[in-house]
DNA sequence: GGCATAGATTAAAACGTGTTACACGATGTC
DNA sequence: GACATCGTGTAACACGTTTTAATCTATGCC
């Protein structure tokens, strides 16, 4: 075992345990040459802290837990990223707990986290519910949600604007020409979805066209690609063609660009396409897709930053709700 | 503050501290009257362990490491959540590092996993390098090498034959009738790489081919879309297109897939295209990718699964070091 | 020279749990 | 009735670190 202590470190250098503790937590506080001879001793000895017994005097953890939503999607490991990075920059660990969007999984996460006295939580929440959170605020743990905006002041959260993104992609559409929208959607019991449809309904009616006549909605179970292969399918045996399709996905968006080529339709040709999220793959399919951006990578890091300082100060944190405006990208499938 | 602790627990439920470990630890060691009691003394007071007090004195934590070199890759990401699940169903926690490749920043993972004094930790190495490994090995830290084999019978290992990999893939191409491989691949440095390149040479002299004729191999310096997309774009500026291209990554085989087809390249018609990895994205561009596919998700279920049995069974563990087999997916882009 | 002051170090008391050895009744055995 | 046994529960120490208050030394000042 390991069983060089911070005390066989302090026998080495003659020094009391508390100096070798202040050489490493409070640097300054000790004189040159001690400090120099105890560090000589550590590197000697292959001496590492303990991090439990470190946290359970200090009474905090230089930890923080991360729950996602679906590591499998592309945005959020690359929001993942984006919050390690950070967290890693100041010292932080980080615990990760993939919820795959099932509440149990996220509660069991939540419950490891607060054992292992996180600092702070970082979380893609799959509801609205925020019940669970305020049990781990009760225990001193900051929370910050990330692609999900806190509807209370005292909460932090960062998103970014998916009614604004729904909007930019159908007054786009509408742009080059199109007079209706068909909108390939996931579950419109999930919020991104029912946000960015909301945004399209808004453009219509910005434009003076009724929904009720201009958008048809379908919504898949599953925001994948092989979902939205299957609504091309479907709409291609249909024979009624539509002029634009805008897909809250660019998984769904992949798969209808692939089922739609498969039957010969030409995209843009034919039908225009855009997807969501800008993923690193909507540029790679051959015909590249276009596509709503986010800055993904950034709501991973500053979702970081602001659970720090909450964590840090916590007196004068004040607790911001940071929505970005998506952007949008415009190329080749749109024309 | 959390502030309610064991020995809060055991004064409403009139037991001792001890008590109330056991009921947490061994719960058969105490009467199943006195054990209720305590049950419902914890639930009232949403009473949870602290687990850095409990490891400090347990001597051990419920708790593995994972360093990743990329988790912007759908391949490590995929193992990541087999890691990830496996941990969470025994009762272990993820703490996550991205390593990104660099070797410093792996270096990093590793101490903090060992301040953590996580149980076991699962790497994807960067390089050869075993010396860091045997630092941590002396704390007591089990190790499992992912994605990488053990060149040493005293470390458990789970990988998948690359060499397999390149003369599957070569064979494929071909059988397709193709004679000669344009070979496009990461930094040779990297061992998958070098491994997967093997196996293109030994197919081609299998099949009579001399490798210094028949084989082309253009280095790129990243495994990216991007550089997939410009060595396509510099394959079409040269005028020599070749029968057949092998990309070492699926990354690269999308961007070239890509940087073909604005070129007015057919594929498979003018080029058969495979590519490694077989990632979700493979089969959604438009053009479906011929992959060799990995067990990525099985990877890291059973890396984990190895981890833990180390720790659990110190004395009796076994060693292993276990090589799958890829397996050939043949879609359109090769005919 | 005495005294205050600042700086450097230390001793000892926590932090919340797990574990060991032991106490306590009750039961069964001779 | 004495004694071993068994099933439960307890008391107290230990884990490795941080932190507080106290001690010690050297320095400057009157």
């Amino acid at each position: 075992m390991s069983g060089v202590g911070i005390k066989e470190v302090a026998r080495i250098a003659r020094v009391s345990p508390g100096t070798v503790s202040n050489v490493l937590n409070r640097p300054e506080r000790v004189a040159p040459e001690t400090r120099e001879r105890v560090r000589r001793a550590i590197r000697e000895l292959g001496f590492v802290r303990h991090g439990s017994a470190s946290t359970l005097r200090a009474g905090h953890s230089r930890t923080i837990g991360l729950s996602l939503m679906d590591i499998g999607n592309p945005f959020f490991t690359d929001v993942a990223a984006g919050a390690e990075e950070v967290a890693s920059e100041l010292g932080y660990a980080v615990i990760l707990g993939n919820s795959g969007g099932s509440r149990t999984k996220e509660e069991h996460n939540l419950r490891v986290f607060a054992e292992h006295r996180v600092r702070g939580v970082l979380i893609t929440p799959s509801d609205d519910d925020p019940r669970r959170l305020d049990g781990l605020r009760e225990h001193g743990i900051s929370v910050v949600l990330v692609d999900h905006p806190a509807y209370r002041p005292d909460l932090c959260s960062v998103s970014v604007d998916d009614v604004a993104g729904g909007r930019l992609a159908t007054r786009h559409l509408l742009e080059r020409g199109a007079r209706n929208i068909h909108h390939i959607t996931g579950p419109l019991t999930i919020r991104q979805c029912a946000d960015r449809r909301r945004g399209v309904e808004l453009a219509l009616t910005a434009a003076g066209l009724a929904p009720a006549t201009a958008l048809e909605t379908v919504q898949m179970p599953a925001m994948t690609a092989r979902a939205g292969q299957e609504a091309a399918e479907r709409l291609v045996r249909s024979g009624r063609l539509p002029e634009a399709i805008f897909c809250a996905n660019d998984m769904l968006a992949l798969g209808v660009l692939r089922g739609l080529h498969q039957a010969g339709v030409g995209v843009p040709g034919e039908v225009a396409l855009i997807g969501y999220d800008d993923i690193d793959f909507a540029v790679a399919s051959a015909v590249s897709l276009s596509s709503i951006r986010q800055p993904t990578y950034e709501l991973g890091r500053i979702a970081t930053e602001l659970l720090l300082d909450e964590c840090g100060n916590p007196g004068e944190h004040a607790h911001r709700q940071i929505m970005f405006q998506p952007e949008l990208v415009a190329r080749e499938s749109t024309g």
